[in-house]
DNA sequence: ACCCAGGGCGTTG
DNA sequence: CAACGCCATGGG
């Protein structure tokens, strides 16, 4: 009822709390998408380290991926875990990236953002969360990216069910906020940076621990708490 | 010596 | 469609 106030005031918040992230700079829109499926399911800076070595080997570039077999892209990022089936994902992509919009991030950007999501979910190991990534980070799509963080945060203040479907979640954050990249982006990054540094130490923490948060949410949101 | 990171797919019941 | 196994490094 009230996701729509609240969805952006707790934006506010952690703003004011933790300043903006400058999330994802990346040298390139194409680092960003490399980026996004490296990170599947890893920490970031397991990340850094196989970006790194691309850098170095030179092969960062759609073209050099393209020709490169998968089994020594793999050699190169072995620190991203899964780095295999990560290498496929990446060949996976390049295929298509080249296929589709002969290896141009304007020409992809230019598509239209629903058809764009959909071709990039029919590319096997490309996810929704991995393929909004791309689209918000890298082709300036306004699109909220949803990961296990805003999952397990915004479950905890009663905004959403636990079980709740990706799409039913971003629906929520989308109707609710403002149609806005840079608020998408950033908003992204704060949920991000709060489940790593805050509630991760607290893991079964029902409210988020910033005292603001809890004061200007908790008598509302109190009656819903999930006991764990 | 654990445990779990900014997922996704294939296989079951 | 849920639940679960698989993938397989590095930092705490």
């Amino acid at each position: 009822m009230e996701a729509h106030d609240n969805l952006l005031l707790i934006y506010k918040i952690l703003v004011s709390e933790y300043n903006h992230q400058n999330w994802w700079p990346g040298d390139s829109p194409f680092e960003v998408i490399i980026g996004a499926i490296l990170t599947q399911s890893v920490s970031w800076t397991n990340v850094e380290k196989a970006i790194k070595n691309l850098k170095n080997e030179g092969i960062l570039e759609p073209e050099k991926l393209h020709k490169k077999e998968a089994g020594e892209i793999a050699s190169h990022i072995k620190s991203s875990l899964y780095y295999n089936q990560k290498a496929i994902k990446i060949k996976n992509f390049v295929h298509f990236f080249f296929q589709e919009f002969e290896g141009n991030i304007q020409k992809m950007s230019e598509e239209n953002s629903k058809t764009l999501r959909k071709k990039l979910l029919g590319i096997k190991g490309l996810g929704e969360e991995t393929v909004d990534s791309i689209l918000l980070y890298a082709c300036d799509k306004p699109v909220f990216v949803v990961d296990a963080y805003t999952r397990r945060i915004f479950s905890r203040y009663g905004f959403v069910k636990e079980d709740s479907t990706y799409r039913d979640i971003q629906t929520l954050f989308m109707k609710s906020l403002p149609k806005d990249i840079r608020l998408y982006n950033d908003y992204h990054a704060q949920i991000v940076y709060l489940g790593k540094n805050i509630c991760k130490t607290v893991p079964r923490c029902t409210f988020c621990p910033i005292r603001e948060i809890n004061d200007n949410l908790k008598c509302r949101y109190y009656a819903m708490r999930k006991t764990p």
